[in-house]
DNA sequence: GTGAAAGCGCTAACAT
DNA sequence: ATGTTAGCGCTTTCAC
């Protein structure tokens, strides 16, 4: 029999003989379908449900110029702190109309970002997240710029493009002020290895904070994924001169450093106390609890869907910049 | 300004002088496209590279009667067997020319579920892979039914349509011979609340192989979540009658019931073995590392999404099932 | 209150 | 080897 030809907007408006647009008018249920008689417009609805219709995306999409999509590239939804945000983004999305296509981008490379940026922004969505950054005199800038793309990087502030990031100062002196309280004189930070760390706010917040409170600093740097991390971790453990107290750039990467130091024979937090970033949920459930400098996603995600819809919706230009605070959840890694 | 109005087919046919179609010919390199002067192409090519042409989405859609988009429904993408499994299945789906909608459905009820997978499929993909089943005598199945949609289930089988499961009984097999090796002749085995008991293919395997080495057996049941995870671990830590061996549901659970059997001061191993279930990279990362019955997800997404392309090209009809082997990955929590 | 007609950007038959 | 003609299913403008 093959598949059975899905209904659409005349097979409605035949069938009770009115017009398409009339039966539009009132699936949309827009301000002007007002003006259609009660009689025509309970026919309309009740053909449609007993024909079981269901609008085709693509021609509403060809038609209004829009695709009721917004991107969400991040580097690694296995990371618990952006499977997080993207869950959330998921239900914020739907609830103003639009679905989430969730992309990831290896951000191992700009290059390979940067294809990802095209590829997503190709797909038609009508807005996006972006977990990074966008380099200012890449092809996709200026195309972003010229079109009035409405983008919001989060992580990273770009010139010209709304942006939400983290204030990682409040958090960061917390920590240090934290771990200081438990007599910690001496305390590394693990930076990811991908950030640029001139530019890098939390490890800048980090040092900034340390200076600060008259504690000593130590860097390491980590590529991030656990099971590099988790060897990175055992280098640390075998330094002769690593500190009593280390605070680690994600909770993802502290799952891997924290594997590494056990590996090593030395005891959390007896041994070395662990701080990581983020906040997530998941790190509740690690051995031990970690403790952690908070983002805050719930606002991320809110402040970020609210920006892209708003300036889709032309209600908002771009550029509008948001920092929000973090802080420290206290938990048994310290 | 305001956005400079996309670039269209029309425009470069305009610029040089042909028709729309010679330009979607070459643009699409489709076999007829052979047909089409070299220069003629090239001069093509060259002038879309220049106008910065980016086809439109949506257009193509309408035109094709497709949208080039596999839909990926699953529970909860925070579990780390979920998003290990959404990663692949991006990178699989885009290297086939798709691109992937995920979106999750809290299984909670059913009819939150049906709702979610209308709601997935209105959204107009090509395909789905759904982590679930779809109920023989609903609405939707009846549709799927009806217009051969290219679905496939995995973790559950549904009559008619396509599936992927685990075959639990090796992995489960292994795992009660392994804890029985250990001198463990009572397991428990935490199940999820959420399924059936009686049609549970994990529980139902791990009765069968604790029957056939003659294995006590005890059952616990967890909604899931770490969060009520934790509190079951706690109860079945204080249970006088609990078992010191524990196989669970998933892995994602297990790190909850870990935290509840730690607060209530019991030692994994040394005081109760546990298994996880799933395999997942990030079992390695816990503390201990957590003994853990692998799915193949490589095969998984792999072979559903061989399928669901498959038949979307017409190329294999609904109804083809493939069970894919467990096995024991063993680490330090037994 | 309702309809007719044009078009969104692309593709697929059939010309030529 | 290339062009013409029709749509895909919906929205929108303007006329009745």
């Amino acid at each position: 029999m093959g598949a059975a030809m899905a209904v659409t907007l005349s097979d409605i408006a035949e069938r009770i003989g009115v017009s398409k647009m009339t039966v539009s008018l009132v699936l949309n249920n827009r301000k002007s379908g007002l003006r259609i008689s009660d009689r025509t417009r309970e026919r309309i609805l009740a053909t449609a449900q007993e024909l079981n219709y269901i609008p085709s995306f693509s021609a509403r999409s060809l038609a209004r110029g829009k695709t009721f999509s917004i991107g969400f590239l991040c580097g690694d939804i296995q990371s618990p702190h952006y499977s997080e945000l993207a869950t959330m983004a998921m239900r914020e999305a739907e609830a103003r109309g639009y679905h989430l296509l969730v992309s990831v981008t290896p951000w191992i490379s700009t290059e390979n970002n940067l294809e990802c940026l095209e590829t997503i922004l190709s797909r038609g969505v009508d807005g996006l997240i972006h977990f990074g950054n966008v380099p200012v005199d890449s092809k996709v800038h200026r195309r972003i710029m010229g079109e009035q793309f409405p983008i919001v990087t989060v992580n990273e502030l770009t010139d010209g493009l709304s942006g939400v990031v983290s204030d990682w100062e409040s958090g960061m002196d917390e920590a240090v002020r934290h771990l200081k309280g438990k007599g910690h004189g001496r305390i590394g930070y693990v930076r990811s290895a991908y950030v640029d760390k001139t530019t890098d706010p939390k490890y800048l917040a980090f040092h900034r904070a340390c200076r600060q409170h008259g504690v000593e600093t130590m860097d390491y740097a980590s590529v991030g994924h656990p099971p590099t991390a988790r060897e990175d971790g055992r280098r640390i453990a075998r330094d002769p001169k690593r500190p009593r107290a280390l605070i680690i750039a994600s909770d993802y990467t502290a799952t891997g450093i924290l594997r590494g130091l056990r590996i090593e024979g030395l005891e959390v937090p007896r041994d070395v106390a662990v701080i990581g970033i983020d906040g997530t949920d998941m790190g509740e459930f690690m051995n031990p609890p970690l403790t952690s400098i908070a983002q805050d996603r719930d606002g991320i995600v809110k402040t970020a869907m609210d920006m892209v819809v708003k300036m889709i919706d032309k209600e908002e230009s771009p550029g509008r910049k948001v920092r929000l605070p973090t802080k420290l959840i206290s938990r048994e890694s310290t």
